[in-house]
DNA sequence: GTAGGGTTAG
């Protein structure tokens, strides 16, 4: 079934009689486009004597390698006589430029077609992730090749298809030994090393490609003592097994090791140079990363690139942005690295900008600049602008396929609208484990259990496998959903059902879980009984029910812990003062004030953002500066008013300050998620949904508040703190009170 | 002119 190569046939249109001259232009042509000297290609073709179809041919895959789309297709016009081989070019430049469309028509029409032109299609359709045309195109190959056979199993591997291409390959004994690479590759990529040894084991043949995909495999895995005995075996080495070793050692943070093969090796080349400098990078040593970069003898964009993201990753954006700044071209992967630079650095509106700017450049944005900008949406919580950003991405012609898709799940979930994101995850033609837990974790932050939990028992009808992952969605969700009994069931089955043993995130759930329920002894002897040591993240689970259920003792016991581990962290001050006030002793609240400021812990200042006609609006407690603040407080007066007759006490109580009552009622009605609920009543047309960020937990007074507001005002609100979601409709919440 | 391995973004 897979054949030999065969002979390449040359045209289809007799060549005229070739002379040496036309030969020797072409060469030149071809090293000029090599090198990227485009213009002085074209110069030279323009001055040619005599053409041949070849130096056509040369000129337009120059062209398209070198990020020329419009020449190329000026030139392709300009053809008089076009072979096989300009018509395959010129299809595969339009994949290579997203022109899917294009590239489907000049298919359709070219006059003849060879194993090539399927082939082409194939590959490059898998390329931008477009399986199901891949497989068309492949059922309809009249003839199939073993580069066809191993572009179907490649369309398969490269798009999360794993089990397609195993069962594929094990269903056909005569792959050509590229298909054993390829899907040697799939199990490593895969995380499935032993079985990827097994195959190498067993293969009929191995070529230095077999030793060198099961070598990275090692390396990229962690397992550099494997990797290394593979080195020391592998009957011959390139260049490629060289870098392997350098970047397995590089990804292993064993910068020593690295630098000693990267000594070591008989030759280098610009990719051996970047893995080296990816070394430094990862290890945050960017003098000697710079050091590197400027001493390698031939840079190419990626060393750029490296530079870029690891200035970025070391928070020194304005060196990331130097470096941006200063490249001769960018690429995809240039752009991404800088808006995801920004978003890292919290700058998520500069990240914004930069997808923005990328858009009106000759770079397409690529799924990675798009999950990019999707993610920083999310962060920031504007969802209008993700909404744009999902447009274009429609428009771009990507689907939905799980990387991005999974970026838009995440980004309609944090920003607070779960319907479209269950209408994403419909849509998704493939869904893969982050996917499902994804939707699983975003059903339980938005307090939405029960839908979590139908979400698990679908996901158990697949065949791809729960994971600790899904369990922390899981046991969240059985905690939002007040599914005690069912939450103390799967985290005492998920070993054996699951083969998942409980880590301390499912621990920390579990305390959740049992103090929420007001179990509070039970949780602290699960705390007790911990298999390892417990970390400040299940101490404030056991807080925050303590502040819950006002066991004024056990928060006083649990916030101590915290402190000692964590003397800085503002939230559990606030948590255990709020413990504190709500039980009326001033005494304490004052003494844990004085200790925040003998310690030097500062309170974060709470503020509270939305978004009205594409415009982000911030608020702060006691806003004076927001433009309309004289109609929202004489609103939030006359809302008052209103709350009060409806049976709303002010929880005067609950203010961190021993201030008089009138004052701390103010202080109260001005917290920031009121300020912007109100913005949005006023500027929001009614019946639509009113979404609020906070940068801190929300209080009881305002959550008490809004879940009034939503009753009086008629109106859904959906406010996201630093912890989850409150979905706030016909006077309660979807929290049920507890967060 | 189409396929498998090493570097960068998510």
């Amino acid at each position: 079934m897979v054949k030999k190569r065969k002979k390449r046939r040359r045209t289809t249109v007799p060549s005229p009689p070739l002379d040496v001259d036309v030969l020797r232009w072409n060469k030149v042509i071809t090293n000029y486009m090599r090198n990227g000297r485009c213009d002085d290609a074209s110069q030279l073709f323009e001055e040619m004597p005599r053409r041949s179809i070849v130096s056509w041919n040369v000129m337009l895959s120059g062209y398209l390698s070198n990020g020329r789309y419009a020449s190329a297709l000026r030139l392709f016009g300009d053809m008089s006589q076009r072979d096989l081989v300009s018509w395959n070019t010129m299809i595969n430049g339009h994949f290579r430029f997203g022109n899917l469309q294009a590239a489907r028509r000049m298919f359709d029409e070219m006059p003849l077609r060879d194993t090539v032109s399927w082939n082409t299609m194939i590959s490059a359709y898998s390329q931008n992730g477009r399986v199901e045309e891949a497989q068309e195109i492949f059922d309809m190959a009249p003839v199939k090749d073993s580069v066809t056979w191993n572009g179907i199993l490649a369309a398969y591997l490269q798009n999360g298809r794993f089990e397609s291409a195993l069962k594929l390959f094990e269903s056909n004994l005569h792959w050509d030994i590229v298909s054993w690479n390829a899907m040697l590759g799939g199990y490593v990529q895969n995380n499935r090393l032993p079985d990827a040894r097994q195959l190498f084991d067993r293969m009929p043949e191995k070529d230095i490609v077999s030793w060198n995909t099961m070598l990275s495999g090692y390396a990229q895995s962690g397992n550099m003592a494997e990797a290394r005995k593979l080195f020391e075996e592998s009957p011959s080495k390139d260049v490629f097994t060289w870098t392997a070793m350098v970047s397995g050692y590089a990804q292993n943070l064993m910068l020593e090791e690295a630098r000693k093969v990267f000594d070591e090796m008989p030759v280098r080349n610009t990719v051996s140079w970047n893995a080296m400098i990816a070394a430094y990078v990862q290890r945050r040593k960017m003098v000697d990363a710079e050091e590197l970069f400027n001493a390698m003898p031939f840079r190419n964009i990626s060393s750029w690139n490296t530079m870029i993201s690891g200035y970025a990753q070391a928070g020194m954006i304005e060196e990331a942005c130097r470096i941006f700044t200063s490249m001769e071209s960018r690429d995809s992967v240039s752009w991404s690295a800088m808006i995801a630079g920004y978003a890292q650095n919290g700058l998520g509106e500069e990240a914004l900008r930069c997808f923005v700017e990328m858009g009106r450049s000759r770079v397409r944005i690529n799924r990675s600049a798009f999950a990019c900008a999707l993610s920083t949406c999310a962060d920031i919580a504007i969802l209008e602008c993700g909404m744009q950003v999902h447009g274009k991405l429609v428009k771009a012609g990507y689907g939905l396929g799980s990387f991005v898709g999974n970026a838009l799940l995440a980004m309609y979930f944090k920003c607070g609208n779960v319907d479209e994101a269950y209408k994403i995850f419909q849509e998704m033609p493939q869904k893969d484990a982050v996917s499902w837990n994804t939707m699983i974790a975003g059903y339980a932050r938005h307090g939405f259990g029960d839908n979590a939990l139908q979400v698990f028992d679908m996901m158990r009808t697949t065949e791809i496998k729960p994971d600790g992952v899904t369990l922390v969605g899981v046991l969240c969700a059985c905690s939002h959903a007040g599914l005690v009994n069912k939450g103390i069931d799967y985290f005492y089955s998920m070993h054996q059902d699951f083969g998942i043993k409980p880590k301390a995130e499912h621990y920390t759930c579990m305390i959740d879980l049992l103090g929420r329920a007001g179990r509070l002894s039970e949780a602290q002897s699960l705390l007790k009984d911990l298999p390892f040591e417990p970390d400040a993240t299940m101490w404030g689970a056991l807080l925050g029910a303590s502040r819950i259920h006002h066991d004024f003792e056990l928060g006083r016991i649990t916030a101590e812990k915290i402190f000692e581990m964590e003397p800085d962290n503002a939230g559990m001050y606030v948590l255990l003062s709020n413990l504190y006030a709500s039980s009326g002793s001033w005494d304490d609240v004052g003494k844990l004030r004085v200790m925040m400021r003998d310690r030097g812990v500062r309170k974060v200042p709470g503020f509270s953002w939305m978004e009205v006609n594409n415009k982000v609006h911030t608020f702060s407690v006691g806003d004076s500066v927001h433009p309309e603040k004289e109609k929202i407080y004489a609103f939030l007066e006359e809302l008052d008013m209103k709350m009060k007759k409806a049976g709303y006490v002010s929880a005067t109580k609950l203010v961190l300050h021993d201030v008089d009552e009138e004052e701390k009622e103010q202080m109260l009605k001005y917290h920031s998620e009121k300020l912007a609920v109100a913005y949005g009543i006023l500027n929001l047309n009614p019946g639509r949904p009113i979404r609020v960020i906070k940068n801190l937990r929300v209080c009881d007074d305002c959550h008490n508040a809004i879940k009034f507001i939503s009753l009086i005002e008629e109106r859904v609100i959906i406010l996201r703190d630093s912890n989850r979601f409150h979905h706030f409709s016909e006077g309660s919440c979807s929290c049920k009170d507890y967060w």
